[in-house]
DNA sequence: TTTACTGTACCAACTGGACGGTATAGCAAA
DNA sequence: TTTGCTATACCGTCCAGTTGGTACAGTAAA
């Protein structure tokens, strides 16, 4: 078939098809030739989008965050304009993220990716530096607000390893403990 | 010369080189000539030790955890028997560890190693399962445990992957509010 | 105390497959 | 007929793992 599509959702379906093949085998899996074939391409097709593997993989990445940070965003306008708003949307945002599997095993492929690409991983070091600073400006002690963003980033790390993660009880507990310190930061 | 030595001393000498490896330069570098090379050895003669790289992989990583673990025991035992001391000690020997860059890199390269060797990644979890365990039985609350576990866990991930890690004071604060809720919960 | 044998430690050369990337020819709509 | 896109064949490199050894240490019977 010779039906044209439009560059934009040619890359979408790039993206699904490299997610796909992230969650199911793995960043080994991920080479040029299984993404080709995952998205219906060939390889040249899918080369004439990205130049290398490199601009892929940053691809990728910029993908998946942007999504993220689209949450983010909608969260935090939930929450409206209370101290602390933003922080509470990031717990919201990254648990909502590592509860279906699926993402979490992406996230988990996507880590392993950034040892070897270095210009995915300062993205990734750039994003963080940026939600620090939010996190410090949110309205609450400073201290107390990295506190709970690690608190927040550990309980992501351990779903997103499954390093000893809390059963569901347990999460909503550490959950609602978060939010609850926020709250008492808040009004101090 | 042909001064022999004994297997457990050229063991040791390729897990130094391998470190090494992973430390300088990450684990896409981390090929078996790579390894004989920098363990002086040729690459025959690595795989005399170590049948496959799989089997590398994974001796590599019982080795620095085997180094964390003796770590944490003496740490646990400088605390004494009061209610949290193990999770204090925890806390320490976490920070202790990716005080150094070095071994802050490493680890960050042995994470990423974890996504491709399946083995690997199967004794890092069954770790943290057993240190969650020691945790809800160190003599807290369970959830408060877990809650300041998890807070370790997002300071340790952050340093190790550099994601927006906090500075000298900061960090001291976090570790200090740690302890400070660990005596809370134990006085309770 | 020589000889014959066994096990341990190590090595150099090679093989085969995977994979990133290139070259090039072709097709279809505008 | 140019632009946007696809398809296939191929190349070079890297790298895990194999093969077929050598060197030497210990042991024990003759």
């Amino acid at each position: 078939m010779n039906q044209k599509r439009k560059a934009a959702d040619t890359r979408e379906l790039i993206f699904q098809a490299a997610s796909k093949i992230l969650i199911d085998e793995g960043l080994s899996s991920l080479t040029l030739d299984q993404v080709a074939k995952e998205s219906g391409l060939s390889k040249g097709g899918l080369l004439y989008h990205f130049p290398n593997k490199v601009a892929l993989i940053d691809a990728i990445f910029e993908y998946h965050n942007a999504i993220f940070e689209e949450r983010l965003v909608q969260l935090c306008e939930d929450e409206g304009d209370a101290p602390g708003a933003w922080l509470k949307a990031y717990a919201r945002a990254s648990v909502e993220q590592i509860s279906d599997p699926g993402t979490a095993s992406l996230y988990a492929s996507l880590f392993a990716a950034e040892e070897k690409y270095a210009s995915a991983h300062a993205l990734m070091r750039q994003k963080y530096v940026s939600w620090q600073q939010q996190v410090e400006n949110c309205g609450l002690d400073p201290n107390w607000a990295m506190f709970l963003r690690l608190t927040v980033d550990g309980l992501w790390f351990s779903e997103m390893h499954q390093y000893g993660p809390p059963n569901e009880k347990q999460r909503e507990w550490v959950v609602s403990q978060v939010m609850a310190l926020v709250e008492m930061q808040a009004v101090k």
